[in-house]
DNA sequence: TCGTCTAGCACCTTTGAAGTGA
DNA sequence: ATCACTTCAAAGGTGCTAGACG
């Protein structure tokens, strides 16, 4: 059991540049362990069972934490020097889903992107020792749809599909304005839809069946949710129609619904147990596919190729590896697609898989002010327990958002509000690319590295919308 | 009419304070 | 007085359901 306090603590990303990223970090003295950093998630049965289905996430006005929930380990980091992990969710193409005679069909294009949010673990930051020796769970992050939210939840849409990124950043404080490089992944088999309510009665099935706190829900005999099902006769119909989905899965792949034909394989539908495969051939076999044979095309095409052990294809996608890949090359990112031509193609993986191999691992966040005093220097001679840094003026660095103040010190330091005076919520409603209008100046280098990400933007303004971690913001 | 969303519900786990005994 | 253990209630997470909404 980990012991990290797992208090909100959000980035609001939207406007958290005030300059330029160095040039020149991706040559600084850590580059060559950052790459020997290695990310592996936990759980990654469970995961891929979820997947394999077609993972939904609850999403709910006062926020719902995910199930599964994000938990990795690390190594590879300086012991004793400092790092952030932060959480993204990046959406996974330009599509609105629906869900139709038990499967997922593309509805339409994507609802325009809510405000973009960070996730930031509450132990951020803390030295790579504390990071590697146990494992880092995200168990507290929330998803919410409520554009309005102001807890500092992850904002999504329903029926739209998401895929979570994991970042580490190597600064010495959370808002050390001398971040350095910062390293991403992800993990495919955590990617799912986001809905308000469960579409498939297989993923309701899963849950029920592995989420401890909805055992109240186990078909066990001895629980009393019959008794409610009693109550009404339509219900007592739509049980049994459930409960005979779930005989079906229970006697497995038997007759799997042609959207997830192959995906089933690999399921075996035994209540509260994980199907036990071999990884290697999960890897290998490509069998996540809920979305549809063109998709898990698609979805291959993240992957680096030649991936074929576990490392390569689900954990560290994102390390380059070879010269075909180089942290700011910024002149081919200027060669992605725009998102018109991701979106209206009816192909979205190269939309898809160009933004994901386009995501840089290597990035900055620029050296605001050098010569601003640090409340802590962590060298490799200090490596003792983690301080938190006092207030700071952070100003133009990071626009922070801290909810639920558990952490004294960091959580209830409430450096900024995305819904403050200087970033009134009515920039955030309105349709369109230019919906969230910008709240500052980005440099040209910033621009042209978001850009990268395949959709073009004629606008360099337009780009001080987009969070960090730029992803695709239609 | 249909698809989506929401509030309220019962059931459950988790958590931490309070009580007890060695 | 301290520590370990147990008990208990509150808080919060879960899916289910009916009804609202566009």
């Amino acid at each position: 059991m980990h012991g990290y306090n797992e208090s909100y603590f959000l980035l609001d990303l939207k406007s958290n540049f005030s300059g330029p990223p160095p040039s020149s970090m991706a040559a600084g003295p850590d580059a060559y362990l950052q790459g020997n950093i290695r990310m592996t998630l936990e759980d990654p049965e469970l995961w891929k069972t979820f997947h394999e289905i077609g993972t939904e996430m609850i999403i709910t006005k006062p926020g719902r934490r995910m199930f599964p929930h994000c938990k990795v380990n690390l190594s590879g980091l300086i012991p004793c020097a400092k790092y952030i992990l932060l959480v993204d969710m990046v959406p996974e193409d330009g599509f609105r889903y629906k869900w139709n005679k038990e499967k997922w069909e593309v509805a339409g294009k994507a609802e325009p992107q809510p405000p973009c949010r960070t996730y930031l673990h509450p132990d951020s930051p803390a030295p790579g020792s504390h990071w590697m020796k146990q494992s880092v769970s995200f168990l507290k992050l929330k998803l919410t749809n409520n554009t309005l939210d102001q807890h500092g939840h992850i904002i999504l849409h329903s029926m739209h599909r998401y895929h979570p990124r994991f970042h580490i950043v190597q600064a010495d404080d959370l808002f050390s304005v001398r971040w350095s490089v910062f390293q991403t992944f992800t993990f495919p088999e955590t990617s799912f839809t986001a809905v308000t309510a469960y579409q498939n009665t297989k993923i309701t099935k899963l849950k029920i069946d592995h989420n401890p706190f909805a055992k109240g829900f186990r078909d066990e005999g001895t629980n009393k949710k019959s008794r409610r099902s009693n109550k009404n006769p339509a219900c007592l119909d739509k049980r049994t129609k459930m409960s005979d989905i779930l005989k079906r899965d229970s006697a497995e792949e038997d007759s799997p619904p042609d959207f997830c034909q192959s995906s089933f394989d690999g399921y075996d539908g035994e209540e509260g147990d994980l199907p036990k495969r071999k990884d290697d051939e999960s890897v290998k076999e490509e069998r996540y596919s809920p979305w549809g044979a063109e998709r898990e095309q698609n979805a291959r095409t993240d992957s680096p190729a030649g991936a074929d052990t576990r490392d390569m294809y689900s954990t560290e996608q994102l390390v380059p590896a070879s010269a075909s890949y180089q942290p700011y090359r910024f002149h081919e990112y200027g060669k992605s697609p725009s998102p018109s031509s991701s979106i209206g193609s009816s192909n979205s993986g190269s939309g898809r898989s160009s933004f994901e191999s386009r995501v840089p691992d290597i990035a900055t966040v620029p050296d605001h002010d050098s010569s601003k005093p640090r409340t802590q220097e962590i060298g490799p001679s200090h490596c003792g327990p983690q301080h938190l840094p006092g207030p700071q003026d952070y100003t133009g660095v990071l626009n922070m958002t801290m909810a639920q103040a558990g952490k004294p010190g960091v959580i209830g330091h409430h450096i900024y509000s995305p819904y403050g005076a200087e970033q009134p919520l009515g920039q955030w409603s309105g349709p369109g690319p230019a919906q969230y209008p910008p709240t500052h100046h980005l440099t040209a280098d910033y621009t042209t590295q978001a850009v990268h990400h395949g959709y073009h933007h004629g606008n360099v303004a337009e780009w001080s919308q987009y969070p960090l971690f730029s992803y695709s913001c239609w």
